[in-house]
DNA sequence: GTCTATAAAACGATAGAC
DNA sequence: GTCTATCGTTTTATAGAC
């Protein structure tokens, strides 16, 4: 959005992303698998098939990189939620559609953690005034859930949310920390159970 | 362990701490504060009162602190859990007391998120091939959780360890992630009266 | 707009004097 | 055992040719 050249016409001869979009792509994944820290803005040029020194044509710095993934993040998790509100009438149908697609992530996720998770807990630790970058995405995942529930017709709405959201990571790092998938499907198998279960 | 001189006898004027246990200390709250990566070892050796280069002679290299930091985590949690089980004789007694140590902690939770958790992401996503040096750290807490839960006589004893924690560590990433310490607090409390409310 | 070459700084690690 | 000085690498970022 800041600085990008006119995309709207496909120039070039391949129907290949922009260099800019490639960029972003590139660097989620790495940072998804490796970190932040351990991400270099080489690997990124690398994966994006740009020069290195390019990359600074389109981002002036690396923390401006790390700004646009996570918000290339949140317009992908709130497309996906969208989704969900398409497929499913009932917010307990939601609910639970949206732990089946975190457990269908279970491999990933045993292996490199929850993407909004992990990122967010390693932005935090970074320059500690600043603000909560990562923040945002965490809160868009609590807010649909929370408008969720409270289309159940649950009062404790906010609490139930954090709860889901607060399990749903929780497995995650015991996922990734012990290694095992299957640990990430089952508690959310019991997740959807204990969303069944909930007085409607 | 690996390479120590005689600290038997306090041989200093002052009784301050060796300077191993001095630097592994500097260690466990720098990275909890700042994340492994951003520790620098002159940093540690600063805030330990060491010359820079005389790290060397007490760790082979950076991965050998944090595999200290991660054993003296190992060994503090494991007398935290040994107090709990003399302090509170009844299994559920415990596990709300665990809680109540948790959330003690909401502030610096809050602020550097669970030293564990965090740690633990940190570590899994270093050196693709290598262990998950930290999945020990996890697996203390589990496997307390697990005794106390089959002490209670719960079949799924495993299942709600594995629930018990996770709801923890996630509260623990979104009271870090939102910077806000009640969250956790909260999240504790309802944790207890979880526990209470089981079947027992 | 695109890319190469390189500056500048930070960091892990070592050599070797004391 | 303790400490200083420094090497070699990595990484962010820039200058400037095309």
């Amino acid at each position: 959005m800041t600085t990008n050249s006119g995309q709207t016409a496909e120039a070039a001869s391949v129907a290949r992303p922009g260099k800019r979009e490639r960029l972003v792509s590139a660097a989620c994944e790495l940072v998804h698998h490796q970190g932040v820290a351990r991400t270099t803005l080489a690997h990124i040029a690398e994966a994006a098939d740009v020069p290195v020194g390019n990359v600074y044509y389109y981002f002036k710095t690396k923390e401006d990189i790390i700004g646009a993934v996570v918000h290339a993040h949140g317009d992908r998790l709130e497309s996906t939620l969208a989704e969900l509100e398409r497929r499913h009438r009932s917010p307990k149908a939601r609910l639970k559609a949206l732990m089946g697609v975190l457990a269908e992530r279970a491999d990933s996720t045993a292996q490199y953690g929850c993407p909004y998770g992990t990122l967010s807990s390693e932005l935090a630790k970074q320059a500690d005034g600043s603000h909560p970058l990562a923040a945002p995405l965490m809160q868009i995942l609590l807010d649909w859930a929370e408008q969720q529930f409270r289309a159940i017709g649950r009062r404790e709405a906010h609490d139930l949310a954090i709860e889901l959201v607060s399990r749903y990571e929780g497995s995650a790092v015991l996922s990734n920390t012990l290694g095992q998938p299957e640990l990430m499907a089952r508690q959310a198998r019991r997740l959807q159970r204990w969303i069944d279960a909930l007085p409607s």
